[in-house]
DNA sequence: GAGTCGTGGAG
DNA sequence: TCTCCAAGACT
């Protein structure tokens, strides 16, 4: 494999594809919020928030976060929930638990400062090879390689490299030429023009090869093989389950709503009493909700006709979720609490149950 | 190593 | 509408 490697590489000439990448990311990289410093925190925050998640859908929430939690030491006094909220709708929550708890870690351990050797930021939580090697570069200046999507297809092409960058130990290839190819001088941007390379130029799609600065570089587009690159395999579709969920209220126009577990999907997060129905003919799902809703949480309800239903789309599951209304008519146990429509924004919710509650304010509750 | 873990946008 | 995602980490 290495042998491999330096056959690719015989013919390359770093020095010159080093400047001519740097050159163009210095001229034309974006104006983005978390390259305003070297904050290691703020750099940090930022890459944990961009992990499968897209630059524009970042941005509003890096600022907002950063300024709810402007250091290590507000984000490490902060409370679960007020963190919690402050990611709701990025997805991949357990990422946020992590930092949080890797945050506490810096401030406890390391005096605050968020340590730059590989060793020590590869035991915080949320911390793996992509984001220790992006967080030692750009906060900290140091040649590691930052192995993501982007450099995977960048350096497919510019490398011809053919194996699939789907399975996890393709990334080593990659990691084992980053070594080769990065800038000792300026690893910080030349990990980031990769990056940004391979967001703005070396597209998974249609590629703008006129466009780019190291074309001369690339064994792909003297191959004319770039659209064939990099190969990826496929992953499998997600499983549908058909979901009932139920929007409880008081007299006092008080809302039921329900913790979830600390680990596991959409961990920690508060949702409108649900369950998985079965599809059987003379058991409707408004019926199972209903003793569901008796035996799991002693709330005695009569629930109206189906007022809408919800499609949640995640990674592996699809949840139909068909929506009813309904007034309780006890007190439930302490698995639900009452909230009132004020109170209901302190708390954090998958996508799905913000549509939910929006059901039940455009439904006629008389 | 394969499965788990979200969401909104692009083609 | 459908597919494939986008600066991955954890189990």
């Amino acid at each position: 494999m290495v042998n491999e490697l330096q056959n690719k590489l015989k013919d390359f000439s770093i020095q010159e594809f080093q400047q001519d990448l740097i050159t163009w990311y210095l001229a034309e990289k974006r104006d983005l919020p978390w390259r305003k410093d070297q904050d290691p925190y703020k750099i940090w925050v930022s890459e944990i928030m961009l992990q499968q998640t897209r630059v524009d859908t970042v941005i509003p929430y890096f600022n907002a976060f950063i300024d709810k939690f402007p250091t290590i030491e507000a984000l490490a006094a902060a409370n679960e929930e007020e963190v919690l909220k402050a990611w709701e709708g990025l997805g991949y929550y357990s990422r946020v638990r992590n930092l949080h708890a890797a945050v506490k870690e810096v401030n406890e351990s390391y005096s605050g400062i968020v340590p730059n050797t590989p060793e020590e930021i590869s035991k915080l939580k949320g911390v793996g090879p992509y984001t220790k090697g992006a967080i030692l570069s750009i906060a900290y200046n140091i040649p590691e390689p930052a192995v993501d999507g982007n450099v995977m297809r960048v350096f497919s092409r510019i490398l011809s490299i053919w194996d699939d960058i789907a399975k996890p130990k393709t990334r080593k290839i990659f990691e084992e030429a980053t070594y080769q190819i990065i800038s000792k001088e300026d690893p910080s941007s030349f990990n980031q023009a990769v990056m940004e390379l391979g967001a703005l130029i070396c597209t998974p799609t249609s590629p703008s090869c006129l466009l780019c600065p190291v074309r001369e570089h690339c064994s792909a587009f003297k191959e004319g093989v770039q659209a064939e690159l990099p190969i990826k395999s496929k992953k499998k579709k997600p499983k549908p389950l058909q979901m009932a969920a139920a929007v409880l209220y008081d007299q006092d126009r008080r809302l039921y709503i329900h913790k979830r577990p600390s680990t596991g999907l959409l961990a920690n997060l508060w949702e409108y009493p649900n369950m998985e129905v079965q599809q059987e003919a003379g058991n409707t799902y408004r019926k199972q909700l209903q003793e569901f809703l008796l035996s799991t949480y002693g709330a005695d309800v009569e629930l109206l006709e189906l007022s809408g239903t919800v499609e949640h789309v995640f990674s592996h599951l699809i949840w139909n979720i068909s929506i009813f209304i309904g007034e309780v008519n006890n007190i439930p146990n302490d698995q639900l609490i009452a909230v009132t429509e004020k109170e209901l924004e302190k708390y954090a919710f998958p996508v799905s149950h913000q549509k939910i509650y929006k059901i039940y304010l455009g439904s006629d509750k008389s």
